[in-house]
DNA sequence: TGTACATCAGTGAACGCGCGTTCACTGATGTAC
DNA sequence: TGTACATCAGTGAACGCGCGTTCACTGATGTAC
């Protein structure tokens, strides 16, 4: 099977493949399962051009796919962001929990490269600048909810901490171990939070 | 530099290679990060012999890296189940999660590879047989904290996984982003099992 | 209006490297007769 | 007690493959004069 010549793009529009290298990229990356497993061939295969073409429009296969993945984190938080349509400060946490593991199990590659890598790899480097405040609208819910008394008294970073590596827990092992007997998503979910909700009521 | 000779092993002791293999490719995996950073040949010359003197032991890579990892399985098991010295139920999962926790901090590389991979790996493959059953002494303490009122009255084997995600979850973000601004680990234990545990006493 | 030149947007072919694995062989040691 | 043979525990050299990347080149398009 011949690949496809794309056609050569016009003055001015060199960027239009840029554009192509990173969208095929993304999708590779869906497909493979892997950063490593998405190689240069294989991008410029899907995007009818040649290897050398890539270097034209990125310094390295590493920017190249730095780049894929930031966009996947704006990605990320937007779908997270999404669900904040509610002044209750307890129902703006269980809707970014739930929001958070169905965007991982829906996106479980790019999440795997974003919050399962090792530290150095590309997702410790493209959060370094975002994490922490891409966090502070799940801080702020949390000292509402200190405020309300409907969390014990605790610092609130360390809180946010702790339900972060919850939800993430649930998102990763789910993902790691889709053949566990896992029960209903929303069970677990109802006790990670249902537990923690009603406790300052006691 | 040139690389040792190992001595060839006396008749009936061709074992020992095999042994010394598996622990080259133990203390390599540590170091270099990754199974796939981790190559046949670093192996040999690590222990002092030939490549293919590997496949007179092991049918192909996959097959000994998968060895590697489940001693590493048995040894984690194995440090989850030191900490069972009281029948105070409540205690043992506290115990098991700090244990969890510190095991995966102490053995960041081997923790990956049995709990940070991608499904059909090595992990999966390891945990496939002993998992559920691994983590029944957990069902069952659960069960006991229940029986006595310190926890809340859901299926205990539901309650398990989202305590399993909990502790996975701090473990496996603090590996991967060892330079956020992470809390002390006691505060976040404290936070999550003292939710937890004093619930039902509501 | 023509033409020399610069620039853009790529291509074609190759390079070097490291990898897992295989093939044919070797030398020491045990065993049968 | 000697000797032919089988087996064990490897070695040395090479193979094929895929990878990221580079080098020299090309053709179309714009621009200066």
């Amino acid at each position: 099977m011949k690949k496809r010549a794309r056609p050569r793009a016009k003055r001015g529009e060199g960027v239009k493949l840029r554009q192509e290298i990173l969208e095929a990229a993304d999708r590779l990356l869906l497909e493979a399962g892997s950063e490593s497993a998405v190689s240069i061939q294989s991008i410029t295969d899907a995007v009818g051009c040649t290897p050398p073409a890539i270097y034209l429009h990125f310094a390295d296969k590493d920017a190249l796919m730095f780049e894929v993945c930031a966009r996947h984190f704006l990605r990320f938080v937007s779908a997270l962001e999404a669900t904040d349509d509610t002044d209750d400060p307890l129902e703006v946490l269980k809707a970014r929990g739930r929001a958070y593991v169905e965007y991982g199990l829906q996106n479980p590659e790019p999440y795997r490269i974003l919050f399962m890598q090792k530290p150095g790899g590309l997702a410790a480097r493209t959060m370094a600048n975002s994490a922490v405040e891409s966090f502070a609208p799940l801080t702020r819910a949390i000292a509402k909810c200190i405020e309300q008394g409907l969390l014990l008294d605790r610092d609130p970073f360390a809180i946010s901490c702790v339900m972060w590596a919850s939800i993430h827990g649930l998102t990763s092992l789910m993902i790691s171990n889709p053949d566990y007997p896992w029960p209903p998503l929303d069970d677990l979910l109802e006790i990670g939070f249902g537990v923690t909700a009603r406790k300052a009521s006691a």
